[in-house]
DNA sequence: CTTACCTATGAAACTCGTTTCATTTTAAGC
DNA sequence: GCTTAAAATGAAACGAGTTTCATAGGTAAG
């Protein structure tokens, strides 16, 4: 824990700072024998460069951040590996910011893009999380930045996106393919954008379909596994119960799994669950899930890209990057058997 | 994204630069007046302090990096967020190290508290991640670290561990009291100290009751899930079978009743499962999952906790905090019927 | 009215790399 | 061997804060 400077290896190969400097990032600019005496002694001091000290005179952290509700949620878990994977190619460190659905967390961590902690943002959540000012376009205060899974409401920030909408309208019609006409849907918090597009999807394929939409069969849950359950209590105390439940997230789906068993419901038999997300766990369930896939990995690899365009200046980059979603089908869903 | 500097505020407040200092860092110093004068500045201009200009005076990041094998891993996921919680709290950020049991990462991330750009580190890997001078004792060598999981085999860092030992006894104990003799192990990689450790408990329990210990009852996984599957059709194979087994994660004892399921065994009617770790969806699987617990989120407090005092130069640290694990009994295992 | 001490503040030093600019060294061309 | 261009190198400035040290102003005690 002996610090060693940039002057120390200086000294020590009798070169000056600025040529170690030089033999460290630059390495063409300098003489093949310096260079030799110079790594010598980096090598025999263990030498690490300071980054406070670089990154204080080339204005670059080579830091991200980035800022999601949940690291322990699957789908966020797999997204920030997949994040991680990209910026240590690239050489950067990643921030991690577990807002635990905490605004002044959002701001904290958002703040530190601000203040030139991290050269760009990754956001997961609905918010732009630092702090704006209102009197100037938000256009000029943006800095690299881009935003996933739940979207901002502005056309100026970049963007991961799937098509919610359509995936939900996905399920639904695989539901309905069956012959299901009494679909439940357990969607997430209202104003989270997900829940309203996926909303949206289950609503127009059952208008599409010529079924009537029940507000007794929409239930609110908060896309954890304990309010799919309770969401699946409730619709099974109804006196029409659905056949078939679309859940917008697989751990809600897998919570209503184990409703559908706690009160002697067969899945698929009694009634039909279709998860969202396609999770590790959806696989391992029994009956295992049937869901609509979101490609989780690509979307953490594509964000990550996005963002290192951005962070280098690059002009053309993609605004808006829309990736599929996929039905997979298992065993959670079946026809309909009246 | 035009970046205002304490030379900025402090013209426009019409004090030093040091003055601003003071007030935003210790407002004790600055008369009420002038602090007034210098808050005025900071709103108007939503000024924030450059972190790396302070770090690199002040010798400090306000970083802790965190290095761990898989993100993704429930187990692991469950630790951090913990652990960021914590780390918010006092300060700090949180850097993340996910490296996919990569060596070289290992490395990448363990300098950065070496390089200063960490004041602290939490390893959950069985190996030092950072570079150390062989000639010199470890001792002296050890930045503020705190090891947890996976053990590393040294008597200087300090570490928050459950009892893996213990941990397996009791599952073995639970499985030999409801009448089991015939018990499979499906362990870890040979060199995971827990592995090593769970497995030390499961001869022990074996030997206690007098049972002989069986190699072929005896296979390895990776702790995944997909492993875990593998592992039961192995076990299915042999000629005598074993009618319990003890999985060292819950992701490989969900593999193995998937196995179960789809060689169509009953669990726990004809062969009981359970697991360690307790994640998440322990509780979520058909049967549910009996399992031994360990307290995840406890354990990434302790951590943290060590580590900050650690990082604030205390020198009466716990070296080695053990908590303990817990039997949960769910519906993965059951009598032996004969 | 001094002396003594505290409080508030600013100038300047300091942290550690990078980069510019000027200078020296080397190599190439004739 | 000399000129010229290119390559290699060092001194010093720089980035954005914090901290030390010195000083000015103010107050209380004697």
């Amino acid at each position: 824990m002996v610090k060693v400077s940039i002057k120390d290896i200086a000294k020590l190969s009798g070169v000056s700072a600025a040529t170690v400097s030089r033999t460290l990032s630059k390495p063409s600019l300098v003489s093949k024998s310096t260079r030799k005496k110079v790594m010598k002694a980096v090598d025999e001091t263990g030498y690490k460069p300071n980054r406070f000290g670089a990154s204080l005179r080339t204005q670059k952290s080579n830091n991200v951040v980035v800022v999601m509700p949940d690291i322990t949620n699957q789908v966020n878990a797999a997204i920030i590996r997949a994040i991680e994977n990209e910026a240590t190619k690239a050489g950067y460190s990643v921030l991690l910011g577990d807002t635990q659905n905490n605004i002044e967390r959002d701001s904290y961590y958002g703040d530190m893009v601000t203040s030139g902690q991290a050269d760009g943002i990754l956001v997961f959540t609905p918010r732009i999380p630092f702090t704006i000012n209102k009197d100037k376009p938000l256009r000029e205060q943006l800095p690299p930045m881009v935003n996933s899974c739940e979207e901002i409401d502005s056309e100026y920030v970049h963007k991961v996106v799937i098509d919610n909408q359509l995936g939900a309208v996905k399920a639904m019609q695989h539901l309905l393919e069956l012959g299901h006409t009494k679909i439940a849907a357990v969607k997430g918090p209202s104003m989270t954008p997900s829940t309203k597009a996926r909303l949206d999807g289950y609503k127009q394929a059952l208008i599409e379909a010529g079924i009537e939409v029940d507000n007794r069969f929409i239930i609110t849950g908060d896309y954890g596994p304990e309010s799919g359950f309770q969401a699946m209590e409730k619709l099974l105390r109804l006196k029409e119960r659905p056949t078939a439940v679309f859940c917008f997230s697989d751990d809600m789906a897998i919570g209503a799994m184990n409703a559908l068993r706690e009160y002697d419901y067969d899945v698929p038999g009694d009634v039909s669950v279709i998860g969202f997300d396609d999770i590790t766990y959806a696989s391992l369930m029994s009956p295992k899930l049937t869901t609509i896939r979101q490609p989780l990995d690509q979307m953490g690899t594509q964000c990550m890209q996005i963002l290192l365009k951005l962070m280098n200046g690059n002009k053309d980059v993609e605004k808006y990057v829309e990736l599929p979603t996929e039905l997979i089908v298992r065993q959670s869903t079946g026809p309909l058997v009246s």
